[in-house]
DNA sequence: TCTGGGGTCCTAGGACCC
DNA sequence: TCTGGGGTCCTAGGACCC
């Protein structure tokens, strides 16, 4: 370009998102550690952390932890009941604020998006993002500035809390070689595993291993698409559509195992109660109802099933929902029970 | 440390029709 | 006639992410 201007893609990502929500409408609770999570009562048995305040991760706190392990490790934290609307509308709140004529911005959760921008300086954009941000809502976020949204989101990763940071080919080799495979984006467990039995555990390895190779053990859709990550490589396009949910779903782990099937027929008829509901505030109706089930000690399925015609009757849903439940007979004790609708596609 | 809740996308396989 | 191939719909579940 004679201008000098590239393409870029950012990647902005709020600092411990849902402790600084709670923060930011309690100031009384700045500096404190802070743990978001289920109920909010930490005494409770399977509830886990959703958000822990940088201050409470001094303590060892860690999203993913059993709200009792977090107790133990910070029993003078400040533990909040996570309130999803309050989230939500702060996360539009972010969203709006990065919206601008030059920028496609893709929402990529309540606490993410992507920026594709052309511009001759990024880190210049990623400041005046993160400034735009704090002004309009005085939360703060990391910047990670790629050639992509892969670069893009590693890049975040080196720019927490607060900062802006770079990965784009010039630096993929030196800052990701040696690194796991699963600190890629897209790499979780299961990939881990099977890479592993490929002598495949450095992001560098899996830059060499041929996308053959790779299908020993992949889908060769998969491997071609690993071979890609691990040279920091991907295609995904940001893209700013507003996307439309695909459906909704409730679901409720319980303290104690349920075994009385009038008493889990309540639940299902609450969740689906739920589940109607939201789907008349998206504005449109159910077209297949899945129930999910965890068993204990913990042991998960899921049944779904196609509606003769899309509804928002609570009643229909949760008639579905318990007939779907039969099929799980004989009954073993139940940890979790879920509902989910799921709406019809677009046309 | 005994393991939340809310999502998305993808694949495989059976049913069914021509 | 016991056997084929293609297309589409539907369900189960895998895998990952925040």
């Amino acid at each position: 370009m004679e201008d000098g201007a590239s393409d870029w893609v950012l990647h902005v990502d709020l600092d411990q998102f849902l402790a600084a929500v709670e923060v930011r409408r309690r100031p009384e609770l700045a500096g404190r550690p802070v743990i978001v999570g289920g109920s909010g009562d930490p005494t409770k048995p399977r509830q886990v952390v959703a958000t822990a305040s940088y201050e409470a991760r001094a303590f060892g706190v860690r999203s993913g932890m059993p709200l009792r392990a977090a107790l133990r490790r910070c029993p003078d934290g400040v533990f909040l009941p996570a309130d999803n609307p309050a989230y939500e509308a702060a996360s539009t709140e972010v969203m709006d604020t990065l919206r601008a004529p030059d920028l496609a911005v893709e929402v990529a959760g309540w606490d993410e998006a992507f920026v594709a921008a052309r511009t001759p300086d990024p880190e210049a954009l990623a400041r005046r993002l993160q400034a735009a941000v704090r002004d309009a809502t005085g939360l703060s976020c990391a910047v990670g500035i790629g050639g992509n949204k892969l670069q893009a989101k590693l890049a975040t990763g080196l720019a927490k809390p607060a900062g802006v940071a770079r990965l784009t080919d010039a630096e993929w080799e030196a800052v990701m070689a040696d690194r796991p495979v699963d600190a890629l984006w897209g790499v979780g467990p299961r990939i881990t595993a099977n890479l592993a039995a490929l002598g495949v555990h450095r992001v560098h390895e899996l830059a060499d291993a041929t996308p053959q190779r790779l299908a020993e053990r992949f889908h060769p859709r998969i491997a071609v698409w690993l071979h890609h990550l691990g040279q920091g490589r991907l295609d995904s396009p940001v893209d700013p559509t507003p996307r439309a949910p695909r459906g909704r779903s409730h679901e409720q782990t319980f303290a104690t195992d349920l075994t009385d099937r009038a008493v889990i027929d309540d639940h299902l008829g609450a969740l689906s109660r739920q589940v109607a509901d939201h789907a008349v505030a998206d504005g449109t109706a159910v077209a297949r109802v899945a129930v999910k089930v965890r068993f204990a000690p913990y042991f998960t399925k899921t049944r779904i099933r196609k509606l003769p015609a899309p509804t928002v009757d609570p009643q229909e849903i949760a008639a579905v929902a318990r007939a779907l439940l039969d099929g799980f007979e004989p009954l073993r004790p139940v940890r979790l029970l879920g509902v989910r609708g799921e709406y019809p596609p677009p046309a």
